[in-house]
DNA sequence: CATTTTTTTAAAAACTGCTTAAAAAAACCG
DNA sequence: CGGTTTTTTTAAGCAGTTTTTAAAAAAATG
């Protein structure tokens, strides 16, 4: 199992990551709201533990976006004692449960393993895909750019889908090749350069900021701008 | 036994779907009316509990359009106090049980039992199916649209219900396969586009807006223009 | 500036869905 | 029953779209 532990106090942030590893969890540990932001978006988390005061971006925001950016994997939101308020305003923007602080760390343990064993209830995810200004509707399959309908063809959509469940990381072409494509092998081709071009063509080349950006010899990456 | 669940408020819904589950009852958990909606559509349940304020679409819209679709599972409204509005609404919708919050889960857990002992027949289902400017009679197995008739052969029928029993979702020709000829395996035969084209050509080709719509690779779906 | 990498363009190939026509099966009816 | 009509299924060709290939042009790197 592996957690995003986002906790500002390194002590405590330490403290319960190598709590955690002896329980055999595998725990990435951000020091502020942004950058665990960023790692939600990328890697595979069972769960996601967040202090709500922190540097940069607070939990109860990054619940937010992240559920905003159709991630579904269980928050668990770290409160200091009697913010009622803030319990209330955690829930609504989408946490699925709260530790009040001071905690026995065998509790939170216990929390954590409680929310992992949940089935990921597939039909509770958003259908929709968000990014910057688009919008994309994995049910009809509909894409939007400020509010413009962007006809795609089923690979196309199939590539821009992959880009946006994974955004602001660079993705390599062998990646995609892997992903979307579900080839194992190179097959010397340049498919992927035409479908990143299609893209650009239909999403990008009206507008002034780009998403589609390139990363010299290591592959493409969605930014604002 | 299945119920359905619909409630925006986590904790609360988490809660009750446990209750249940210890109660040896199947539930299956939306949190928002959308979701609820479709889910009431494809899969056969005893009895749907829906929170009446929820994101997406309330529940008393829910309940009236599921009763219009032909649908009629036992509907359990659960109301904040004192809305006493809410509950004729409710009724009048087609609901056929309330609860104030708070409640104390026993009583829920009696109410959904009785519920679901009802026999069927109880409930008037409307012998009708709407969309747009159609009506299909069920118990006559008319088809009207803008007040004009159109005759269908009864595969035409059984494939014009099962699009109007799903409206604006996608369905795939694998799904129309299985649940509108009954059939396991892929015959490699294009019976399906066929039939399209025959109710193309009865129920859109001579009105403006066309209802039924291809979506490439994916399958057909009904929608207004 | 030479080399590598990426982008662009154009055209071929593959595929999907639509249409039409005819055959097969089922329902109807005197 | 036997013939007729209606409904359902099969088959084939076509039209349009999508995907892939290939090669030239442009851009980035050191």
């Amino acid at each position: 199992m592996r957690v995003l532990l986002i906790e500002d106090e390194p002590k405590l942030g330490r403290s319960i990551k190598k709590g955690l590893e002896e329980h055999q969890i595998e725990v990435d540990f951000a020091e502020n709201g942004l950058v665990g932001k960023r790692l939600s978006q990328s890697n595979g988390y069972s769960v996601i533990v967040s202090d709500i005061i922190l540097p940069g971006m607070n939990g109860i925001d990054l619940t937010r976006q992240i559920r905003h950016e159709g991630n579904r994997t269980p928050v668990l939101l770290l409160t200091a004692l009697g913010q009622t308020d803030d319990k209330v305003a955690g829930f609504d923007a989408g946490a699925d449960d709260y530790l009040t602080k001071p905690f026995e760390f065998r509790e939170l343990l216990v929390r954590i393993q409680a929310l992992a064993r949940r089935p990921v209830d597939t039909y509770q995810a958003l259908p929709e895909l968000r990014f910057a200004d688009t919008v994309m509707d994995l049910q009809t399959h509909e894409f939007v750019r400020a509010g413009r309908k962007i006809a795609l063809t089923p690979k196309e959509f199939a590539l821009m889908e992959y880009f946006l469940r994974n955004p602001l990381r660079v993705i390599s072409k062998q990646e995609i090749s892997e992903k979307v494509w579900n080839l194992d092998f190179d097959t010397g081709t340049n498919v992927i350069e035409v479908y990143v071009n299609f893209l650009r063509k239909k999403v990008d080349k009206d507008f002034d900021t780009k998403l589609i950006h390139t990363q010299f010899k290591n592959g493409y990456f969605l930014r604002e701008g």
